[in-house]
DNA sequence: GATGCGTGGGC
DNA sequence: TGCCCAAGCAT
Protein backbone atom coordinates (compact mmCIF):
# COMPACT_ATOMS: atom_id res chain seq x y z
CA UNK A 1 0.00 0.00 0.00
CA UNK A 2 1.17 3.58 -0.83
CA UNK A 3 2.40 5.79 2.31
CA UNK A 4 -0.09 8.42 3.03
CA UNK A 5 2.57 11.12 2.91
CA UNK A 6 4.58 10.07 0.43
CA UNK A 7 4.66 13.04 -1.95
CA UNK A 8 5.14 15.41 1.14
CA UNK A 9 8.16 12.75 1.70
CA UNK A 10 9.36 13.15 -1.49
CA UNK A 11 8.80 16.87 -1.43
CA UNK A 12 10.69 17.53 1.97
CA UNK A 13 13.65 15.25 1.35
CA UNK A 14 14.52 16.32 -2.08
CA UNK A 15 14.09 19.93 -0.46
CA UNK A 16 16.64 19.36 2.08
CA UNK A 17 18.94 18.07 -0.88
CA UNK A 18 18.84 21.14 -2.73
CA UNK A 19 20.16 23.04 0.31
CA UNK A 20 22.54 20.57 2.21
CA UNK A 21 23.88 18.53 -0.74
CA UNK A 22 27.92 17.95 -0.92
CA UNK A 23 29.68 19.62 -3.29
CA UNK A 24 31.16 16.32 -4.87
CA UNK A 25 33.33 17.18 -8.31
CA UNK A 26 31.08 13.95 -9.77
CA UNK A 27 27.93 15.70 -9.34
CA UNK A 28 28.85 19.08 -10.97
CA UNK A 29 27.14 19.87 -14.23
CA UNK A 30 29.49 19.28 -16.37
CA UNK A 31 30.64 15.93 -14.84
CA UNK A 32 30.28 13.31 -17.58
CA UNK A 33 29.56 9.63 -17.39
CA UNK A 34 33.07 8.82 -17.20
CA UNK A 35 33.61 10.66 -14.31
CA UNK A 36 30.39 9.64 -12.32
CA UNK A 37 31.50 6.02 -13.30
CA UNK A 38 34.90 6.20 -11.76
CA UNK A 39 33.26 7.84 -9.10
CA UNK A 40 30.83 4.47 -8.39
CA UNK A 41 33.67 2.32 -9.29
CA UNK A 42 35.84 4.07 -6.35
CA UNK A 43 33.09 4.89 -3.58
CA UNK A 44 31.95 1.03 -3.92
CA UNK A 45 32.47 0.64 0.20
CA UNK A 46 35.01 3.24 0.51
CA UNK A 47 34.13 7.01 2.40
CA UNK A 48 33.92 9.61 0.02
CA UNK A 49 36.81 11.64 1.96
CA UNK A 50 39.39 9.01 0.54
CA UNK A 51 37.93 8.79 -2.73
CA UNK A 52 38.36 12.53 -3.68
CA UNK A 53 42.18 12.70 -4.08
CA UNK A 54 42.51 9.56 -6.10
CA UNK A 55 39.33 10.43 -8.17
CA UNK A 56 41.42 14.16 -9.05
CA UNK A 57 44.28 12.34 -10.27
CA UNK A 58 42.34 9.61 -11.99
CA UNK A 59 40.47 11.99 -14.11
CA UNK A 60 43.40 14.38 -14.54
CA UNK A 61 45.53 11.87 -16.21
CA UNK A 62 42.49 9.19 -17.83
CA UNK A 63 40.04 11.52 -19.01
CA UNK A 64 38.38 8.99 -21.01
CA UNK A 65 37.45 5.83 -20.99
CA UNK A 66 39.82 5.16 -24.79
CA UNK A 67 43.20 6.96 -22.51
CA UNK A 68 42.56 4.29 -19.33
CA UNK A 69 42.39 1.32 -22.04
CA UNK A 70 45.02 2.27 -23.67
CA UNK A 71 47.63 1.58 -20.58
CA UNK A 72 48.71 -1.69 -19.06
CA UNK A 73 46.51 -2.55 -15.92
CA UNK A 74 49.13 -2.15 -13.89
CA UNK A 75 48.98 1.61 -13.94
CA UNK A 76 45.29 1.67 -12.73
CA UNK A 77 45.87 -0.94 -9.89
CA UNK A 78 49.08 1.70 -9.05
CA UNK A 79 46.75 4.77 -9.13
CA UNK A 80 44.21 3.20 -7.45
CA UNK A 81 46.63 3.60 -4.02
CA UNK A 82 45.45 2.70 -1.06
CA UNK A 83 41.48 2.93 -1.75
CA UNK A 84 41.50 -0.51 -1.07
CA UNK A 85 39.45 -3.56 -2.71
CA UNK A 86 42.15 -3.25 -5.91
CA UNK A 87 40.30 -5.90 -8.48
CA UNK A 88 38.25 -3.01 -8.36
CA UNK A 89 40.90 -0.94 -10.10
CA UNK A 90 41.20 -4.47 -12.56
CA UNK A 91 37.46 -3.83 -13.36
CA UNK A 92 37.54 -0.30 -14.00
CA UNK A 93 40.46 -0.63 -16.62
CA UNK A 94 38.78 -3.71 -17.99
CA UNK A 95 35.30 -1.79 -18.39
CA UNK A 96 37.41 1.08 -20.14
CA UNK A 97 38.29 -1.51 -22.82
CA UNK A 98 34.65 -2.98 -23.58
CA UNK A 99 33.53 0.29 -23.60
CA UNK A 100 36.58 1.71 -26.21
CA UNK A 101 35.90 -1.35 -28.33
CA UNK A 102 32.64 -2.49 -28.07
CA UNK A 103 30.84 1.42 -27.02
CA UNK A 104 32.87 3.41 -29.31
CA UNK A 105 34.54 4.77 -26.41
CA UNK A 106 31.23 6.01 -24.76
CA UNK A 107 29.44 4.64 -21.54
CA UNK A 108 26.14 3.32 -22.15
CA UNK A 109 23.22 4.70 -20.91
CA UNK A 110 21.09 1.48 -20.33
CA UNK A 111 20.94 -0.30 -17.39
CA UNK A 112 21.41 -3.35 -19.01
CA UNK A 113 24.11 -2.69 -21.17
CA UNK A 114 25.78 -1.03 -17.94
CA UNK A 115 25.25 -4.25 -15.90
CA UNK A 116 27.27 -6.23 -19.19
CA UNK A 117 30.59 -3.97 -17.78
CA UNK A 118 33.25 -5.91 -15.43
CA UNK A 119 32.97 -4.78 -12.04
CA UNK A 120 29.33 -3.57 -12.53
CA UNK A 121 26.66 -4.95 -10.25
CA UNK A 122 22.99 -3.91 -9.85
CA UNK A 123 23.45 -0.66 -7.66
CA UNK A 124 25.91 1.03 -9.84
CA UNK A 125 24.59 -0.08 -13.36
CA UNK A 126 21.72 2.40 -11.87
CA UNK A 127 23.34 4.62 -10.32
CA UNK A 128 25.23 5.40 -13.52
CA UNK A 129 21.85 5.23 -15.76
CA UNK A 130 20.65 7.32 -13.06
CA UNK A 131 22.51 10.20 -12.11
CA UNK A 132 24.96 10.31 -15.64
CA UNK A 133 21.85 9.60 -17.97
CA UNK A 134 18.54 10.96 -15.66
CA UNK A 135 16.78 7.14 -16.08
CA UNK A 136 14.43 7.00 -13.44
CA UNK A 137 15.55 3.87 -12.55
CA UNK A 138 14.90 1.92 -8.75
CA UNK A 139 18.55 2.71 -6.93
CA UNK A 140 19.10 0.77 -4.03
CA UNK A 141 22.26 1.24 -1.69
CA UNK A 142 23.20 0.92 2.17
CA UNK A 143 21.97 4.61 2.86
CA UNK A 144 19.07 4.33 0.90
CA UNK A 145 18.44 0.97 2.21
CA UNK A 146 18.86 2.08 5.83
CA UNK A 147 16.41 5.35 4.96
CA UNK A 148 13.96 3.16 4.11
CA UNK A 149 14.28 0.60 7.27
CA UNK A 150 14.07 3.55 9.34
CA UNK A 151 11.05 5.95 7.77
CA UNK A 152 8.94 3.69 6.43
CA UNK A 153 9.61 -0.07 8.28
CA UNK A 154 10.28 1.39 11.81
CA UNK A 155 13.57 -0.72 12.50
CA UNK A 156 17.06 0.54 12.91
CA UNK A 157 18.89 -1.33 10.35
CA UNK A 158 17.95 -2.70 7.29
CA UNK A 159 17.95 -6.73 7.20
CA UNK A 160 21.64 -8.27 6.46
CA UNK A 161 21.11 -9.31 3.02
CA UNK A 162 19.17 -6.85 0.81
CA UNK A 163 15.67 -9.11 -0.33
CA UNK A 164 12.97 -8.63 -2.72
CA UNK A 165 10.63 -7.07 -0.07
CA UNK A 166 13.11 -4.40 -0.13
CA UNK A 167 13.37 -3.73 -3.80
CA UNK A 168 9.70 -3.77 -3.90
CA UNK A 169 9.52 -1.35 -1.49
CA UNK A 170 11.63 1.21 -3.14
CA UNK A 171 9.89 0.78 -6.51
CA UNK A 172 6.66 1.59 -4.33
CA UNK A 173 8.69 5.01 -3.44
CA UNK A 174 10.06 6.33 -6.51
CA UNK A 175 7.94 9.28 -7.77
CA UNK A 176 6.53 9.19 -10.78
CA UNK A 177 8.81 10.56 -13.54
CA UNK A 178 6.10 12.66 -15.24
CA UNK A 179 7.80 16.27 -15.73
CA UNK A 180 11.19 16.84 -16.36
CA UNK A 181 13.33 19.67 -15.43
CA UNK A 182 15.68 21.53 -17.81
CA UNK A 183 18.02 18.83 -17.69
CA UNK A 184 16.03 16.18 -18.67
CA UNK A 185 16.05 15.45 -14.27
CA UNK A 186 12.91 14.04 -13.17
CA UNK A 187 11.72 13.86 -9.49
CA UNK A 188 12.72 10.28 -9.56
CA UNK A 189 16.33 11.19 -10.29
CA UNK A 190 16.48 13.75 -7.72
CA UNK A 191 14.77 11.19 -4.84
CA UNK A 192 17.71 8.65 -5.47
CA UNK A 193 20.52 10.81 -5.13
CA UNK A 194 18.12 13.32 -2.46
CA UNK A 195 17.94 9.77 -0.39
CA UNK A 196 21.50 8.50 -0.14
CA UNK A 197 23.06 11.89 0.56
CA UNK A 198 20.30 11.85 3.69
CA UNK A 199 21.41 8.32 4.80
CA UNK A 200 25.23 9.24 4.39
CA UNK A 201 24.92 12.51 5.79
CA UNK A 202 21.79 12.65 8.53
CA UNK A 203 20.23 8.73 8.81
CA UNK A 204 23.79 7.42 9.59
CA UNK A 205 24.47 3.54 10.49
CA UNK A 206 25.84 5.31 13.74
CA UNK A 207 24.17 8.68 15.82
CA UNK A 208 21.81 9.39 13.01
CA UNK A 209 21.42 13.44 13.64
CA UNK A 210 17.29 13.10 13.95
CA UNK A 211 17.20 16.51 15.01
CA UNK A 212 18.40 17.76 11.12
CA UNK A 213 15.97 15.12 9.59
CA UNK A 214 13.31 16.72 7.42
CA UNK A 215 11.29 13.85 7.51
CA UNK A 216 11.69 13.04 11.65
CA UNK A 217 8.09 13.86 11.80
CA UNK A 218 6.87 11.29 9.51
CA UNK A 219 10.21 8.54 10.46
CA UNK A 220 8.35 5.13 11.69
CA UNK A 221 11.42 4.58 13.43
CA UNK A 222 11.18 7.59 15.42
CA UNK A 223 7.80 6.82 16.44
CA UNK A 224 8.77 3.39 17.46
CA UNK A 225 11.12 5.17 19.74
CA UNK A 226 14.04 4.20 18.07
CA UNK A 227 14.25 0.48 19.04
CA UNK A 228 18.10 -1.16 18.99
CA UNK A 229 18.79 -3.21 15.70
CA UNK A 230 17.26 -6.73 15.78
CA UNK A 231 20.13 -8.00 14.95
CA UNK A 232 24.27 -7.82 15.77
CA UNK A 233 26.50 -7.16 12.62
CA UNK A 234 28.94 -9.44 12.74
CA UNK A 235 32.24 -7.73 11.80
CA UNK A 236 34.73 -9.26 9.56
CA UNK A 237 38.14 -10.03 11.25
CA UNK A 238 41.22 -8.80 10.19
CA UNK A 239 44.16 -9.40 12.13
CA UNK A 240 46.08 -12.73 10.94
CA UNK A 241 43.75 -13.20 7.91
CA UNK A 242 44.96 -13.92 4.60
CA UNK A 243 43.46 -10.56 4.11
CA UNK A 244 45.70 -8.72 6.19
CA UNK A 245 48.79 -10.21 4.16
CA UNK A 246 47.45 -9.96 0.66
CA UNK A 247 47.36 -6.22 1.60
CA UNK A 248 50.21 -6.43 2.82
CA UNK A 249 52.05 -7.99 -0.29
CA UNK A 250 50.16 -5.72 -2.53
CA UNK A 251 51.62 -2.60 -1.25
CA UNK A 252 55.30 -3.66 -1.70
CA UNK A 253 54.15 -4.85 -5.21
CA UNK A 254 52.71 -1.24 -6.13
CA UNK A 255 55.43 0.60 -4.62
CA UNK A 256 58.21 -2.15 -6.72
CA UNK A 257 59.56 -0.95 -9.81
CA UNK A 258 60.88 -4.40 -10.39
CA UNK A 259 59.45 -8.06 -10.31
CA UNK A 260 59.79 -9.01 -6.77
CA UNK A 261 61.51 -12.39 -6.21
CA UNK A 262 58.81 -14.76 -4.69
CA UNK A 263 60.74 -16.09 -1.77
CA UNK A 264 61.60 -12.39 -0.32
CA UNK A 265 57.15 -11.70 -0.60
CA UNK A 266 57.05 -15.30 1.40
CA UNK A 267 60.01 -14.98 3.59
CA UNK A 268 59.10 -15.59 7.21
CA UNK A 269 57.74 -12.89 9.47
CA UNK A 270 61.10 -11.88 10.87
CA UNK A 271 61.72 -8.08 11.12
CA UNK A 272 65.68 -8.47 11.98
CA UNK A 273 66.01 -10.63 8.22
CA UNK A 274 63.52 -8.41 6.32
CA UNK A 275 65.47 -5.21 7.87
CA UNK A 276 68.67 -7.51 6.42
CA UNK A 277 67.71 -8.54 3.00
CA UNK A 278 69.46 -6.42 0.22
CA UNK A 279 66.09 -5.59 -1.36
CA UNK A 280 64.92 -3.91 1.20
CA UNK A 281 67.93 -2.04 2.82
CA UNK A 282 68.30 -0.83 -0.55
CA UNK A 283 65.20 0.68 -0.53
CA UNK A 284 65.45 1.85 3.49
CA UNK A 285 65.55 5.64 3.49
CA UNK A 286 63.85 7.50 5.30
CA UNK A 287 60.02 7.54 4.84
CA UNK A 288 60.02 5.31 1.51
CA UNK A 289 56.76 3.87 1.02
CA UNK A 290 58.33 0.57 -0.49
CA UNK A 291 60.51 0.71 2.11
CA UNK A 292 57.66 0.87 4.59
CA UNK A 293 55.89 -1.65 2.44
CA UNK A 294 58.44 -4.32 2.83
CA UNK A 295 58.33 -3.81 6.85
CA UNK A 296 54.87 -4.06 7.34
CA UNK A 297 54.66 -7.55 5.41
CA UNK A 298 57.65 -8.45 7.07
CA UNK A 299 56.28 -7.98 10.42
CA UNK A 300 53.25 -9.95 10.02
CA UNK A 301 52.56 -12.89 11.98
CA UNK A 302 51.62 -14.97 9.06
CA UNK A 303 51.99 -18.64 8.57
CA UNK A 304 54.52 -20.05 5.63
CA UNK A 305 51.31 -21.75 4.94
CA UNK A 306 49.34 -18.40 5.01
CA UNK A 307 51.47 -16.58 2.77
CA UNK A 308 51.50 -19.03 0.09
CA UNK A 309 47.68 -19.11 0.25
CA UNK A 310 47.41 -15.26 -0.20
CA UNK A 311 49.92 -14.93 -3.02
CA UNK A 312 47.84 -17.91 -5.18
CA UNK A 313 44.69 -15.76 -4.62
CA UNK A 314 46.72 -13.09 -5.89
CA UNK A 315 47.47 -14.82 -8.87
CA UNK A 316 43.89 -16.20 -9.42
CA UNK A 317 42.33 -12.91 -9.12
CA UNK A 318 44.78 -11.35 -12.37
CA UNK A 319 46.27 -8.68 -9.11
CA UNK A 320 49.72 -10.42 -9.31
CA UNK A 321 51.28 -12.38 -12.33
CA UNK A 322 54.85 -14.31 -12.36
CA UNK A 323 57.40 -13.73 -15.27
CA UNK A 324 60.78 -14.77 -15.66
CA UNK A 325 61.78 -12.07 -13.23
CA UNK A 326 59.61 -12.29 -10.82
CA UNK A 327 56.57 -11.39 -9.29
CA UNK A 328 54.68 -7.96 -10.67
CA UNK A 329 51.55 -6.19 -11.34
CA UNK A 330 49.61 -7.59 -14.25
CA UNK A 331 51.13 -5.98 -17.58
C1' DG B 1 22.88 -17.18 -0.65
C1' DA B 2 26.88 -16.97 2.10
C1' DT B 3 31.75 -15.61 1.61
C1' DG B 4 35.87 -13.21 0.56
C1' DC B 5 37.70 -9.13 -0.67
C1' DG B 6 41.25 -3.44 1.77
C1' DT B 7 41.76 0.44 4.14
C1' DG B 8 41.55 3.92 7.54
C1' DG B 9 38.75 7.00 10.46
C1' DG B 10 35.56 7.63 14.33
C1' DC B 11 33.76 6.55 18.64
C1' DT C 1 41.85 -0.28 22.24
C1' DG C 2 38.96 -2.76 19.46
C1' DC C 3 35.03 -2.68 16.85
C1' DC C 4 32.11 -0.86 13.35
C1' DC C 5 31.47 1.14 9.19
C1' DA C 6 31.99 3.09 4.19
C1' DA C 7 27.75 4.81 -2.99
C1' DG C 8 29.16 -3.58 -3.76
C1' DC C 9 30.73 -7.23 -6.80
C1' DA C 10 31.68 -11.90 -8.18
C1' DT C 11 31.57 -16.57 -7.19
Amino acid sequence: MPHPELSRIHREITAWYRTHARALPWRIESAGPWAIMVSEFMLQQTPVVRVLPVWEAWMERWPTPAALAAEPVAEAVKAWGRLGYPRRALRLHAAAIVITEEHDGQVPGSPEELLALPGVGTYTAAAIACFAFKVPTVVVDTNIRRVHARLISGKALPEQNQNAAELALATELLPESSSKGDDGTTLANSWNIAVMELGALVCTARSPRCEECPVAAQCAWTAAGRPEPHYKPKGQPWHGTDRQVRGAMMAVLRHSSAPVDRDELLMVPDLAIAASNPRILRSARQGDPAHEAWITLHALPALAEQRERALDSLFSDGLAQQTSLGISLPG
